[in-house]
DNA sequence: ACATCTTTGTGACAATTTTCACGACATAAG
DNA sequence: CTTATGTCGTGAAAATTGTCACAAAGATGT
């Protein structure tokens, strides 16, 4: 399952984005895409993706540019965009609505199969079509899923993870400011929304020649 | 206002995060702190923090540590904590909604003075008593606002970006799936959340001994 | 068939970022 | 005063990431 292969983490974190485009283009109905293009489209250098796509052979042809379809084809198995990715959500507060809300699934490989909250008001309750349980419920029902959101406050955040760590969850989107700890092998991004907005005032006050720049 | 010594953009991603942290040290009193202490509470090397410290000169003393006070005082000027940026928010649905319920005024130099919507069943309403006001006033309505956050739908992006710069923004947080084009001059930080679930299920197959990274 | 145009894949290089490791100084204790 | 311990700031090295620029391969047009 895993590749022996490393791919640069830099390379791995635009896939998805690549992913997205190609299948736009798919939609589209275009049947092939330059670098240039698609470096337009996506705003990556042209020569970080042809060095990106390197990484997994010869995808395109020269003087021709990448076949949309054989690309398309490709990112989907090396995405594991045939197997959905069960994904539980931990806090269904106002970031966790709106999650629920918003539907992960279209054109993507994950899909939230379940929230928790504590407020026995939303027990019980469904978003979105996702079934809300009590978080006492979570090690019972947390059986096939290893990925979790998590948007509950700031103080429940470790102990939740602790939790969801001895329930089999290997990779956590935290998005509470709390920079929790886990044990090797749990994968942990976090998505901190406060410091996006600081660092990019930021960067707008001391950099102002700059245009762009991933989150 | 802007320095012409240059720190690092990586550096300058992590001072907000700093920030908090020093903030949170000095609402519970600790009096000093070493970057070992820092660097487990924040999950950055500790050398990495030292060095991105150095680039402010010499904050701290050796064989003591940094001065919690001092360093928070610090930070605060660095990162203009002392004048209230003003921020607009485009598009009053599920993110947006959420986001305006969130209080990131608090321990934060930016505040969100006004959104923007085309229903009219949101216009002339308020959340978290911010004021939702048409779309069609977003010229008139947008002089002292440079930086906005972006959670229309897809289709809207790029139009309403387009409008947002004419209006004299020049940050733009955007959490739409469109890597929006902006003139030089104009920052914009992509915050892509299926990209970010997706890439999270990509390292948790492929990378499973690694363990925390920044979205 | 041939000349011309396009675009890839990549060696070489440049830039950025992280990490190591140690001298220098601070503090505390005896 | 001396020693033991702790911690910074930083030169140097390593690791990672991004960019340039071009030969090679194939596409396109006449
Ligand atoms: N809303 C935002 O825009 C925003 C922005 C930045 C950061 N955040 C962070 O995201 C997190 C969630 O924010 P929010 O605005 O949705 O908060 P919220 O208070 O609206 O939602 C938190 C939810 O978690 C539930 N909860 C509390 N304790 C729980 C527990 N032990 N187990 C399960 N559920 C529990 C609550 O019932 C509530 O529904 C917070 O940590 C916040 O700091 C939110
Ligand atoms: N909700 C999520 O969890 C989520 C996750 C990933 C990405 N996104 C992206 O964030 C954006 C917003 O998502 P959402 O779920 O909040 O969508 P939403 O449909 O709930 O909200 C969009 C809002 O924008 C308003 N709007 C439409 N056209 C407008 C215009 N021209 N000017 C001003 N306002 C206008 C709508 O009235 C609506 O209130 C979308 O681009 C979506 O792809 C959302």
């Amino acid at each position: 399952m895993s590749e022996q292969n490393k791919i640069p983490q830099a390379t791995a974190k635009r896939l998805p984005l690549y992913y997205r485009f190609i299948n736009n283009l798919h939609i589209q109905g275009k049947l092939r895409v330059s670098s240039k293009e698609l470096s337009e489209a996506v705003k990556v250098d042209s020569a970080t993706i042809r060095r990106d796509f390197s990484y997994f052979g010869a995808l395109g042809k020269k003087g021709y540019g990448y076949n949309v379809e054989y690309l398309l084809e490709f990112f989907r198995k090396t995405l594991d965009q045939d197997e959905k990715t069960p994904v539980a959500l931990i806090g269904v507060g106002n970031l966790g609505t709106a999650f629920l809300n918003y539907n992960f699934t279209k054109n993507n490989n994950t899909k939230i199969e379940m929230a928790f909250d504590a407020d026995p008001n939303k027990v019980g309750t469904e978003i979105g079509g996702v079934p809300i349980y009590h978080i006492d419920e979570l090690e019972q029902k947390l059986s096939e899923v290893q990925a979790a959101i998590l948007t509950v406050p700031l103080a429940e955040a470790q102990n939740i993870t602790e939790r969801l760590i001895k329930s089999g969850v290997t990779g956590i989107l935290n998005f509470t400011p709390a920079r929790i700890t886990v044990p090797e092998g749990v994968r942990v991004h976090h998505i901190d929304l406060s410091v996006e907005l600081q660092s990019l005032v930021y960067f707008m006050k001391h950099y102002p020649l700059d245009t762009d720049e991933e989150a």
